[in-house]
This record gives structure tokens, C-alpha cells and sequence, in this order.
DNA sequence: TTGATTCTACCTACCGATAGGTAGATAATA
DNA sequence: TATTATCTACCTATCGGTAGGTAGAATCAA
């Protein structure tokens, strides 16, 4: 008797950022638009506007968005092993790579970095913070479990981790094959361990 | 008497390339167009269409202008040692970054790899697979010069040094600073030495 | 319970700006 | 005179964005 009415599965705010994530990571922030998300959704422009405001807006949640998906992933390894955690992580970008050869959403806006609204690239500059604190936390958890090389310069390899993954995704993308990237990270992991 | 005319010291075509490939690497593929470049010339959109049909041509030419750049300096390097050609070859991507934080052409163009013709596409699969080539030829001379760890994957290191270039110069937009991507070149240099 | 009101989520129709690109005239040069 | 390099003027398509309207659901008051 209560809850009659039945709440759609997704909305239709929801499936536009699915959308635009899409968009994003295969077409890039200046060549994805309004149109073409509204003309996937079977609705106008006009009504996508309704939901977002601007397309600083809409880019503004697509970066909540992948963040809140990263967290919330992060959060979910809490209780494993460093190794784990870094096996883990990675297999989200070759996931990322396998599906489409999608990029990451943050390597693709820190090229279109300079055509984007301030307020994108501070939220752009946060995010990527927070992954690079993670990853030092990470690899210090590492070392204390004796699991990694005790010599390991942290700064260094989070650093190296990071950008062999935003350039390892490219280089899937070029080269049309994920595979590259799959055994590029799994080798630097095996390299660090001790 | 001969040679009255003075040639110019750049052609028109000759700086909209500059300008074209300034653009590529701060703005991207998508957010740069014939406008920008003639007005930095003083000259109209239509008449940068005598010298590049399309962006297309634009394109391909930016693309083989870099590559040209990229071969003359491997040439130059040719007598040095495999050490030496490694911190040449990085040294320039930190020159780049350095440079406005620049990106190099070829990353910025596997961002927008799915809105380019076909035709620049896989100009850009060959000159990824001659920095590849370049990296694994220059990796044997090291071993030979027993410069190297012996036990070095090729491929793997190769890749990872490609990936590293254009991974820390996204990260170093974002950051703002270029140290990062200077340090992280030197220790993985470092990193490879017996 | 009914009627008025407000809210949600869409619509049509349009705006100015800019994109890539073309036709054809014109000026300067060899 | 033929070629090179530029111009003016224009095209169509698309961009992000807005104005104003509407059907239907939800909320609130009598």
C-alpha cells in the first residue's frame, strides 16, 4: 500500500552520465555534446539542459561521479593486503582499456585540461591528489607488511604507477590492444615487490 | 644579382604548422580550428585553405612534421651512447612539458583518436611503432654496451618509458609543474642502470 | 474528497557564435 | 601571362544555451 508508485530503475539524470562518462572517455570532453547524449536518450536537447544546467555542470558530475565510483571501490579493499590493493587497482584500468579502449576520465580532461572551466581543473587537481595519496598510503602499508622492496622511493613509484597507467591506456588505444597495458602493469607490480 | 628576392624566413604554411601543432599540444584536436591559427598570422580562415585543404591535411601534415623533428634528433643522436640517447630522448618530452606544459602531439592525438579520420590514424600507429622500434634498438645497444641490467625485459621497458613520457606529462598539466615528470624520467633511467 | 497549486520532466522553437569548407575576385610575383 | 597567395563573401551544420509552454504527478487546503 505505500510505495505505489514504482521509481524507474535509473533515471533519466543517471543515464545521462552514464552517457556522458561514455562520451567522455571515448571521444573527449570538446568532442562529446548535449545532442548527442539527448538524441542516445530519445529525448531534446532542451529537456537535458533541464537536468544540467550547463555543460560545466554535466562536467562537473561526471568527475563526482567517477570519484564517488573510485572511493567507493577504494573502500571496499580496505581490509586487503597492499599487493591485493594494487592488483586490484589496476585491474580497473584494464577493465577500463578492454571495454572500447576507454580512457580514464581525468587523463582524457587533463588534456582537454586548458579548454575547461576553472572550477573543473581545481576538482580535477583534488582528484588526482586523493589517487596519488592513495597509492602512497598503499605502498607504505606495503612495506610494513614487508611485501614490498624496502627500499622503494614512494613518491617515485606512486608517481610511476599513475602515469603508467594514464600512458599505458593511450598506448592500448593507439595500438588497438589491451594487452600491452595488462602485462606493463602486472610487471611493474612484480618489480616492486620484493 | 641572383637570388634578389629574399625568401622569407619562415613561409606562411611553413608558422601555421608552428602555430597548428602550439595548439595541438595546449588545446587538442577538437579545440583548435583554422580561425585560431589565421588570426595569430593576420590572415583570413579562407587563405590558410590554400595551404591546408582540410583539417584533415592539417592534420597529417602536423603529424609528419613532428615525426620529420622526431627522426632528425634520433639522427643526431646516432654515435651517442644508449645512456646518452635515453637522457637526450627524455630530456626532450621535459623541454616539452617545461614548454607552457605542453603534451606531445602523439598523446594528445590518442585522446582524440576516435574523432580523427582514418588516414591520421594510422599515421599514428606507424610513428608510435618507430618510438617503440627506436627505444628497443637503443635498449640492445645499452645491453651490449653492458650499460644495462642484463636481465631487462625490451618490450616491457620500452613500453613502460613511452608510457611514463606520456603519462607524467598529463600529470604534470594537471599538478602545474614539470619536476615530477624530471624526476620520474631521471630515477627510471636510474632504475634500468647495471 | 475535491479543487487549486506547485513541481517534474519533458517539449518546440529559437538565439548568437563558431565550426569546417567553398567560390570567385584580386593583388603581387616570376 | 601564369602562378601564388591572399581576399571577400558566403554556405551548411553544429555548438552551448534560453524562452516559453505543457502534460501529468504530487502536495496542500477547504
Amino acid at each position: 500500500m505505500n510505495k505505489v508508485k514504482q521509481a524507474p530503475l535509473t533515471t533519466t539524470k543517471a543515464q545521462a552520465l552514464d552517457l556522458g562518462r561514455h562520451y567522455l572517455q571515448t571521444l573527449g570532453y570538446n568532442a562529446f555534446s548535449f545532442q548527442l547524449i539527448a538524441d542516445e536518450l530519445g529525448i531534446k536537447k532542451a529537456s537535458l539542459h533541464y537536468h544540467f544546467a550547463s555543460k560545466e555542470d554535466l562536467g562537473l558530475a561526471l568527475i563526482a561521479d567517477y570519484e564517488a565510483a573510485y572511493i567507493e571501490s577504494v573502500e571496499k579493499m580496505k581490509d586487503l593486503s597492499a599487493l591485493q590493493k594494487l592488483t586490484r587497482m589496476t585491474r580497473i584500468f584494464c577493465r577500463m582499456s578492454q571495454d572500447q579502449k576507454k580512457l580514464c576520465p581525468l587523463g582524457v580532461l587533463a588534456v582537454d585540461f586548458n579548454t575547461v572551466p576553472a572550477k573543473m581543473q581545481k576538482r580535477l587537481l583534488d582528484f588526482h591528489k586523493i589517487q596519488q595519496n592513495w597509492l602512497i598510503t598503499t605502498l607504505k602499508q606495503g612495506l610494513k607488511e614487508k611485501s614490498l622492496k624496502k627500499d622503494l622511493d614512494l613518491n617515485f613509484t606512486a608517481d610511476l604507477i599513475l602515469a603508467a597507467i594514464q600512458g599505458g591506456l593511450l598506448m592500448a588505444r593507439v595500438r588497438g590492444e589491451s594487452a600491452t597495458l595488462e602485462n606493463m602493469l602486472e610487471k611493474l607490480i612484480k618489480d616492486i615487490k620484493r
